[in-house]
DNA sequence: CCGACAAGGTCTACC
DNA sequence: TGGTAGACCTTGTCG
């Protein structure tokens, strides 16, 4: 337990800096771009709702892929990501190289129709004046191909926190410290929302906030501080 | 060189 | 009603 808050004082400063990062998304018309391995925020001229709906794509890519992977797609069907056909999304996603280009088209495709036509693309309307669990069963029961685990990775990374984003790496992590009993291959809402628990009292006994403690045992299981 | 395996899960079908 | 095997799928790394 106690290398975690060493661990902690030693990449304190990158990772606030990365929380304050999602938080400047949230208030900013800042964008991500990936290049040459390195992630950061320009402004690309968007609105609010393309940028959320461009983050909202990135988690739909980020189930079962290697992070560099799912950021390398979005870079690259980022240009037709509010016209594109599920065809044009496709072969975008194959050109980059991604695992899942057909299933992925699609969610991304219906989840543009589906905010579009019956929530007026406003994304953030969503959002605001609503709590952020309620909010991330609204993603989790709307977006097709997004589960609690991405729902929760979408939120943070434009900046609604207090979620627990329970990816393999932070069960693990929680089951080698006897914080579950197994390590689970599959988790429905009920025991998604049991282990966020736990992972709250984890974050309570170490005195580190939730949203930094995802980013920390994260970043510990692969070397780096990612989004 | 080549087979095995892992890479920020989620959906559907079936029991 | 709740649980899980199989599908989705390609690239990179390791022995």
């Amino acid at each position: 337990m106690e290398h975690y808050k060493e661990t902690y004082e030693i990449k304190k400063k990158i990772i606030n800096s990365r929380l304050n990062d999602f938080k400047r998304f949230y208030s900013e018309p800042v964008s991500w771009v990936f290049s040459n391995n390195k992630m950061k925020l320009v402004e690309l001229g968007k609105n609010d709702n393309e940028r959320i709906f461009e983050e909202l794509s990135f988690c739909l890519l980020t189930a079962n892929t290697s992070a560099a992977m799912s950021m390398k797609a979005i870079d690259h069907i980022r240009p037709i990501l509010t016209k594109g056909s599920i065809q044009e999304l496709s072969k975008k996603l194959i050109e980059s190289g991604y695992r899942f280009p057909n299933k992925r088209a699609e969610y991304i495709f219906e989840a543009r129709e589906k905010l579009q036509k019956e929530h007026n693309v406003d994304i953030k309307s969503l959002i605001e004046n609503r709590d952020a669990k309620e909010t991330r069963d609204f993603f989790v029961d709307n977006i097709k191909g997004l589960g609690y685990k991405e729902a929760s990775h979408f939120l943070r990374n434009i900046g609604v926190f207090g979620l627990a984003i329970l990816d393999k790496h932070i069960l693990r992590t929680m089951h080698e410290n006897n914080m579950i009993e197994d390590f689970p291959k599959s988790l429905n809402r009920k025991r998604y929302l049991e282990i966020e628990e736990k992972f709250k009292e984890f974050s309570d006994i170490l005195n580190i906030d939730m949203d930094a403690l995802d980013l920390l045992l994260w970043s510990m299981k692969n070397g780096e501080i990612m989004k």
